[in-house]
DNA sequence: CGCTACTTTCAGAAACTTGTGAAGTTAAGA
DNA sequence: TCTTAACTTCACAAGTTTCTGAAAGTAGCG
């Protein structure tokens, strides 16, 4: 036997229906096809995470590109790698309850928006129509910036009381 | 002469640089190429809106692709079309003011999420692990949903302390 | 130290996306 | 009503992205 059944007793019908309908919400964000389809099958399964192989086996692609996904997937900090102890298998696993933090943290999304708009405040002058177009959107940022880090602090709360401690 | 000059006496260099700039960081967030520079160039111009035929001019692109951009803008309500009194020629308009407003209205694509996320938790079963991290992330979704709207009121106050009414 | 079980990299085929020119449609003004 | 400026639609060529198989790299374990 190849793979264990780590994920047995569960349709695979219905799994394969969420991964895929899932991954084309993601897909329709913006997110490339690959990594929306791994990382929606991670979700999808009961350990919150998954092999390598067992990727590659739901998702029918070659393990070359579950290892694309996976590169793209670890630099957006959405899954983190694992080696499994004893074996050269490696395990990704989504971080159940932070994984949602990671779409909040477009932080560094964010001050690339921001640096760009305060170059355009600049060089189109900050005393021009446009330049203060540009510096009311950039205030609205930076506004944004400060509240989503309360709004996180108050989703921990909302959240503890609701889940516990995961 | 066939278009008056609206954008004159700016450094075409510098508005230039910012509209591929920004544009570039708009399409590494999702965005299509033609219509982030399109929102742009539109963001970028001192009267706020610009005609088809000074964005085919300033992009260096066909009317076609004007239009094409245009069209998803306004579907996204980037973007408002308003006709030219007295002549056939149509504006594209970025509310000023609002624009980002729709930033934060991905309402559609929240609400999308949620539904895909509440068939998952359905579909594979709420007294399953997989089910239980579902409904967080969808419970975590709702959370944002109304977390936002408070937001944008705070915003519009503090807005208007610090740029009055536009 | 080498074998083997994995993972990663890479060149290229296939599929998709994008922007164009040209033809078609709409509506302002004579 | 006709003319014509302006916008839109469409088929296609060019460009880009995506996934694959094959080859190369890496690290457990004897």
């Amino acid at each position: 036997m190849t793979t264990e059944p780590a994920e047995a007793g569960r349709d695979p019908e219905a799994v394969s229906k969420f991964v895929e309908g899932f991954a084309a919400q993601l897909v329709e964000a913006g997110m490339q096809r690959m990594p929306a389809r791994v990382f929606a099958a991670l979700l999808a399964s009961d350990s919150g995470s998954l092999t390598s192989a067992e990727l590659g086996e739901t998702l029918r692609v070659s393990p070359a590109a579950v290892s694309g996904a996976v590169r793209y997937l670890s630099q957006q900090h959405m899954v983190a790698r694992e080696r499994e102890p004893g074996s050269r298998r490696e395990r990704y696993r989504v971080h159940s309850n932070q994984w949602y933090e990671a779409l909040t943290n477009r932080e560094a999304v964010l001050k690339r928006w921001e640096h760009a708009l305060s170059e355009g405040v600049t060089s189109l002058g900050a005393d021009t129509p446009a330049g203060r177009r540009m510096a009311e959107t950039l205030a609205f940022f930076e506004f944004v910036d400060g509240e989503i880090a309360a709004m996180m602090e108050r989703w921990r709360v909302h959240r503890e009381e609701r889940f516990g401690r995961g």
